[in-house]
DNA sequence: CTTAGAACCGTACCCAAGTACGGAGTCAAC
DNA sequence: GTTGACTCCGTACTTGGGTACGGTTCTAAG
């Protein structure tokens, strides 16, 4: 009984990445996963590297990234298509860098509202708004 | 003919923040922006606080919150309701310092993988999914 | 062997966030 | 006072990112 970590199936790779086993088809389906081997007849098997994969496709979109865009940043691993791979990576660092930058001013903002909220004394105005306005 | 700043169609509004005017009136049914009177018969007017209003609806999209959580921030924003904003607003500051350590990680390894990219002496093996797999 | 619990597969459905459409009303300019 | 652009309003459609369903096939345990 080969019991090796790398031999999950889709409802074991899909628990152990928090997601819904339609999720990792869905998935499959768009390209983001290639649909592993099957070694044993009909049920494919998946290995640690398939968990790392789904949960990178978790991270990177709550950072707000597309699904696209995220296949377009898996792409980037594989070693070929060197100068696609520079221009891209170039590219969402530039978006990362917008990103961070509303991110850090959005932090601000509600560490003011924090601190200031139920100060009276200061009457806070609407920085919220105020802050963001600035884009 | 009163050409205050503040007596703006909800064309020029959709102008101004650069939306579609289908956007404005989506936003009015979802509560997010009010409508504001009609002090010319039929057509409403708007301010610049709409303007920035707007403007900061896409901006916190942008970062990744939802419509239903930008129109919690707003109500951050009434004076009242001191508790409830503060809460809110020191949730949301935590949700934001987790994406900003996400992002903060996703920079450094853009930045290496372009460093690296074509530097074919440094073999990079897979520094995208490695660094976002500790979440 | 049988049988319960997965996996497989296609198709249909769902929600969020808009976008498009079409008919009716309004307004400013000519 | 008509024309053309704009507004108003409701309803329908679209896209992205899934979820749910239901019939069939596997597979492992009893």
């Amino acid at each position: 009984m080969p019991n090796e970590s790398s031999s999950l199936t889709i409802g074991a790779l899909a628990a152990a990445a928090a997601v819904n086993v339609e999720t990792i088809r869905f998935y499959q389906r768009k390209g983001l996963m290639t649909e592993p081997k099957r070694p044993y007849g009909q049920v494919r098997r998946y290995d640690e590297a398939a968990v790392a994969r789904v949960k990178f496709v978790k991270s990177a979109q709550r950072l707000g990234f597309s699904l696209d865009e995220i296949a377009g940043l898996l792409m980037l691993d594989d070693g070929t298509h060197c100068d696609e791979a520079r221009a891209m990576a170039e590219q969402k660092l530039d978006n990362v860098r917008l990103k961070l930058r509303d991110l850090r001013r959005m932090e601000a903002v509600l560490k003011r509202l924090v601190a200031d909220c139920c100060d009276r004394r200061k009457r806070i105005s609407c920085p919220l708004i105020e802050a963001l306005r600035v884009c």
